[in-house]
DNA sequence: CGGCATCCACAGTGATACTG
DNA sequence: CAGTATCACTGTGGATGCCG
């Protein structure tokens, strides 16, 4: 990418960060932490390999990621954001508030991966109730489950199946968000196609605002 | 710019915002308000003309800026950002709070307009003495001169000369900042060819922290 | 002059194939 | 698994021209 060449500090930072697939790539390391450069290609539909390798490379001598030999009996590179990159964190989850609105057009065609609601379920949902003991919910909404755990007050969300869930919802990722966000209620996610099992109950305690259940 | 096609809140923004030179658009017209296309051409050295038209209409189909057709004399077009744009001010900022050390480097050859230091200055300085009478800096460090002003206990800045100042910075942008924000002392900033006339006084009363004058 | 449209050379991008 | 190599294609930057 060629400099924009202007003593603003906007500017450099799009120096470093404004190449296409550069922010996303971020995006994947923030969510996933270490990972393979395998693993960061299926996070990123449509990429090509050498864009993936030449932004890897950008973004290792601006120090925003560094790669790592795993540990002993595995023998791959693992890639991880530095401290610097880890920076980024508040900042792109305003950015992709700032876009959310732009989810609720159809988009058909469009790729979808479970994890990438990782970020939107740290920024927006809040555990009303941090006394009582957590929950579990988890989410079949794409190419793998995702878990949802409440502690501490705040929600998070990581890949993988949930151990003895409260509650599990199958679904196309609107649906599952749209309740979640409490956007929709339950009889329109319902007719969206969800599937509940379990207590459903336990949304009210992480959802935003009132909504019915 | 063709979309990523991910059904991602992220990658939606980075659909609107983030082709080449969008940003440094969003950010023209955040200091400046509304302006002439040519006021756009001239804060962003370097851009192709046909580049600044093609942005303004695809920021305008996505609901990020609107044209207006100016008051009576005049008879131009002014573009200015809706209130959808101007939601992207705090994370502007945050990028550019994010790319700030960057600046530190020589970086010979940047280009650089005054109003640039708008930003920065609004996020980074405090007045410290709200009660006091308001004081007014004039900077001179490039095209044209920027005022700085006190009110209700932050730091404003806008282009243009300063009526009566009480202290006027002349010098190299890199001076100018690294004095005001308390990177540099006095002395260092001088033998950066810094010239000042008035009361350096007003300077700690503004500065982010303890900082010699 | 302000607000573009056109044209062209070139750098960035994306799909596929291949490799240690 | 983690890339490199190749190549067609598209986006970008610079110059210039046009039109009210």
């Amino acid at each position: 990418m060629h400099s924009y060449g202007q003593y603003c500090a906007l500017a450099k930072t799009l120096d470093v960060l404004g190449g296409r697939w550069t922010l996303l790539i971020v995006r994947e390391l923030l969510i996933r932490g270490a990972c393979r450069y395998t693993d960061l290609r299926n996070g990123l539909p449509g990429i090509a390999t050498n864009m993936l390798a030449e932004r890897l490379r950008e973004l290792e001598d601006a120090g925003v990621v560094e790669r790592e030999d795993a540990p002993a009996p595995v023998a791959t590179t693992l890639f991880r954001l530095t401290a610097r990159g880890r920076e980024l964190e508040p900042i792109l989850q305003q950015l992709g508030a700032w876009g959310a609105p732009l989810l609720a057009q159809p988009a058909r065609g469009d790729r979808f991966r479970t994890h990438w609601l990782t970020m939107p379920i740290g920024l927006h949902l809040r555990d009303r109730n941090p006394e009582a003991p957590p929950v579990r919910i988890e989410l079949r909404t794409g190419d793998e489950p995702l878990t949802i755990e409440t502690g501490d007050g705040r929600v998070h969300a990581k890949p993988g199946a949930a151990a003895d869930p409260d509650l599990v919802l199958t679904g196309l990722p609107q649906a599952v968000m749209g309740l979640l966000l409490g956007k929709i209620d339950w009889n329109t996610a319902q007719r969206a196609g969800l599937r509940s099992e379990g207590d459903l109950k336990v949304l009210r305690r992480i959802q935003p605002e009132a909504a019915p259940a």
